[in-house]
DNA sequence: AAGGCGGGGGA
DNA sequence: TCCCCAGCCTT
């Protein structure tokens, strides 16, 4: 029996059911391989049914405003996803007439879909011979085979790129790219895998040698930084001062509120004095409000304070970007988790 | 080739 | 703590 046909004989008994798993609509297909970019099934599987009610194809989705998918994708991460989605969409009512390509080389030219989502789309909905590499299939095939070489060095891509497309069953493409990738997330698990259970184990290179918990072996990222944002709640009149992020930097283009950032701690009286805030807000003393949040994020820890800040008629000639809405409205904005949370926190609290 | 980009869950 | 998750884009 080959490598695929036991992948294969594994999959139709351990198949999860999955909604985006019922379709051959390359739209759909699209929506869900996006919002599973970096993202686990459990964590994902929400935000698709909601995507394919509120947008049920790829006009819909085009005719949306950037800000209204944002909001839909809050809470999500890894928020370029959402604006090159919309980037995408319109790109396919221009170029292809709004008919969704399926085929690797037209997917490609959408942004924000790369090597891996082309070969997933293009082989599950039109059964083209692309094989998918994602986290699962390098922890498989790293095992399986015993590769040594890091899975996020460009010689190591090369290896398990070349590897997969070897393995890929060209009868089912689609059928078996689902399947190497279920092995994967459900058998092959990155952490204390049952080996004592799998159909592979007598040929597994790491299981012989015992190496199961050493493979794949990565590449070390950087440390992350420390920065602190300081946020400054201004109330008037039933409306929040709000600010947008710009494009560059973490949390791009979504909701906050107006405020500085330093590069070590400071307390209430260090931020009064700033002359960065006292050309924003001249003598206005800012009052903590509870206490600082450590928001975790994969390259960076923010360490956030919010406070209260009484002025009346802040110039928003000076900021473009700021603006007030009352707050009954702010549910409509997007914005990223520390702040939605302290929202939900603050003026919602019982 | 390396770094930036979220948030959550498991060990 | 650290690692990983149906990765992609920019420099």
């Amino acid at each position: 029996m080959s490598f695929s046909d036991r992948i294969l004989a594994w999959y139709q008994s351990h198949k999860r059911p999955l909604p985006w798993r019922e379709t051959k609509n390359p739209y759909v297909i699209w929506l869900s391989e996006i919002i599973l970019q970096q993202t686990r099934v459990e964590q994902g599987l929400p935000y698709f049914l909601r995507f394919v009610e509120e947008f049920p194809n790829v006009t819909n989705f085009a005719r949306a405003s950037e800000g209204r998918i944002l909001r839909l994708w809050q809470g999500l991460g890894y928020y370029s996803r959402a604006r090159n989605m919309h980037k995408a969409s319109k790109l396919v009512l221009e170029e292809f007439s709004g008919d969704f390509p399926t085929q690797f080389q037209d997917l490609l030219r959408l942004p924000g879909v790369g090597e891996y989502t082309a070969a997933a789309i293009s082989s599950f909905a039109a059964n083209q011979p692309h094989a998918v590499l994602d986290g699962n299939v390098f922890r498989v095939l790293s095992r399986y085979f015993g590769i040594e070489e890091p899975i996020n060095s460009t010689a190591g891509k090369k290896i398990f790129s070349q590897l997969a497309d070897e393995l890929l069953d060209r009868q089912h493409p689609g059928e078996y790219n689902q399947a190497i990738m279920d092995f994967g997330a459900l058998q092959c698990k990155p952490k204390s895998p049952d080996c004592s259970v799998c159909p592979l184990l007598i040929d597994c290179e790491a299981y012989k040698t015992n190496r199961q918990d050493e493979l794949p072996k990565k590449l070390k990222g950087k440390k992350s930084k420390d920065r602190y944002f300081h946020y400054f709640l201004i109330e008037q009149d039933g409306q929040v001062l709000m600010s947008q992020r710009g494009e560059e930097d973490v949390w791009a283009n979504l909701y906050e509120f107006p405020m500085i950032e330093s590069a070590a701690h400071m307390d209430a009286q260090e931020i009064q004095d700033l002359p960065e805030f006292q050309g924003l807000f001249k003598d206005a003393a800012p009052v903590l409000i509870g206490d600082v949040r450590k928001h975790v994020l994969s390259h960076q820890n923010i360490y956030a304070r919010f406070y209260k800040l009484d002025v009346e008629n802040v110039e928003l000639a000076k900021k473009s970007h700021w603006n007030y809405f009352l707050s009954e409205n702010l549910d409509k904005l997007a914005k990223h988790k520390l702040i939605s949370s302290f929202i939900e926190h603050y003026f919602f609290a019982n």
